[in-house]
DNA sequence: TCATTTCCTTACTTGTAAGTAAGTATAGAG
DNA sequence: CTCTATACTTACTTACAAGTAAGGAAATGA
C-alpha cells in the first residue's frame, strides 16, 4: 500500500469497529471481521491498537468525542429545551437506522466485568456527560415552562435516559415501532402535546 | 456417576448457564464455564444441549416458565395493581443481587441476530407475554384510581419496561443507585406518592 | 440374567481468535 | 544517497471454543 497523505486506516478501523461492537457486543467480533472488509491484513489492525482491550477504550473515547462534537448542534447548553430533546430523539433514530441499534454503553452493559479498571472509568465519565447535559436540559426546559414533570431533574434525567436505552435494545426484538411509542411516551410524561 | 433419583445435572447445567448468560452474554461464556463448577466434563452439556444453540433456546423457555411459576403471586391477573407493581420492582432487585445485571433479553438484544429464527420468537413471545401482563397491570390500576398517566397504556407499558431494562443496564456501570432513582420516577410518574 | 437405555467419560477433530516476530516498502529528513 | 520512522505484510504460535465418536458404568425392564 502506498502512504497516503497522513493514513486513514486508523480511522477506518475505528469506524469499522464501532459499527461491529453496537451490532454484535464485544464478545462478537474478531480482528478479521475489522481487517477483512477493509482489504488489510489482520496484524495491520494490531499494530494500530495492540489489543482487544484498547481497541474498545477508544472506541469509547471516540464515541465520547463524536457525541460532544457530531450533535455539537442540538446539545448546545442553555438554548430553548424542546429542540434538544427532539435532536435527542432523532439522532438515536439516525445511529437506529444505520445499523447501531445499541449504543456503545448498552453493547459494554453486558461485557462489562471483563473490562478494565480504567476502561470502566471511560465508560462511566461518558455516560455521566450525557447525563449532565441531559438534566440541564430539563432543568431549564421545567424553568421555561417547555416542560412539565415532578421530582428531581437528576433522576428524571437517569429515567428517561435508560428507556431510550431499552427501548433501542427492544427495538431490536420488536421492531422500531417500540421505539417511538417510547419517544411519544415521553412526550406525554413531560406535558408535551405532540 | 451414579445414575441418581432422576438425574438433576440437567438443571444444574441450566442454573449455571443463565447466570453466565445474564453476566456476560451469549458469547461472554463456553461450555467450559458450565461444566467446570459443576464437576463433570465439556461432553457432558453436550450430552443434555447438543448444541449452544439449543442450550440459548431451552434457557428462554426456562426464564419464561421462571416468570409465569416463581413470580406467580404477584403476576395474579386481575388482582389490585400496585402491589403488582411493586412485586416488579422487588423481583426485579432480587434479580440484580444475586448476580443477574441484565435480563435474558436484554443479554440476548447484543447478540439478537445471530439467533436462529425460533429462537429469535421464543425471545419475542417472552417479552410480549411479559407486556400483556403489564399492560393489564396498568389498566386496571387506571380504571381503579390506583394509578394516574395519560395516553395509551400499551405504550405506557413498553416505556416502563424499557426503563427498567435499560436501568438495570445502567445500574452495573453506575451502581444500584440508578435502579432506585427509576423505580422512584415510575412511582412519581403514575401519581404514587411513596 | 441379559439386553437396553440413560448418563456420563476419555480422547479426539476442526476452526478460529488473539497476539507476535520478523521482514518489506515508502516517505521524508539530513 | 543514506538513514530512520511509519505503516504495513507474511507467517507463525498459543489457546481455547464447539462439537463428535466411541466406550463404560449403573439402573431398568423383560
Amino acid at each position: 500500500m502506498t502512504m497516503n497523505a497522513i493514513s486513514n486506516t486508523r480511522q477506518q478501523i475505528i469506524d469499522t469497529a464501532l459499527q461491529l461492537l453496537m451490532q454484535r457486543g464485544m464478545n462478537g467480533f474478531s480482528y478479521r471481521d475489522i481487517s477483512e472488509p477493509l482489504g488489510i491484513k489482520n496484524a495491520a489492525v494490531h499494530y494500530h491498537f495492540p489489543s482487544k482491550a484498547k481497541l474498545v477504550k477508544s472506541l469509547i473515547r471516540e464515541s465520547h468525542q463524536a457525541l460532544r462534537k457530531g450533535t455539537a448542534e442540538f446539545m448546545a447548553y442553555g438554548g430553548p429545551a424542546r429542540p434538544q430533546l427532539e435532536g435527542l430523539f432523532e439522532f438515536t433514530l439516525k445511529q437506529c437506522e444505520c445499523g447501531r441499534p445499541v449504543c456503545v454503553a448498552g453493547a459494554l452493559s453486558v461485557d462489562f466485568e471483563e473490562l478494565s479498571k480504567g476502561t470502566k472509568e471511560a465508560l462511566n465519565r461518558f455516560m455521566m456527560d450525557t447525563l449532565d447535559w441531559f438534566t440541564r436540559v430539563l432543568e431549564t426546559g421545567r424553568e421555561q415552562g417547555e416542560f412539565q414533570f415532578n421530582g428531581n431533574a437528576r433522576n428524571k434525567a437517569i429515567s428517561i435516559m435508560a428507556m431510550i436505552q431499552g427501548a433501542r435494545q427492544f427495538a431490536r426484538i420488536h421492531g422500531h415501532k417500540a421505539l417511538e411509542c417510547t419517544f411519544e411516551q415521553i412526550r406525554t410524561d413531560l406535558g408535551i402535546e405532540s
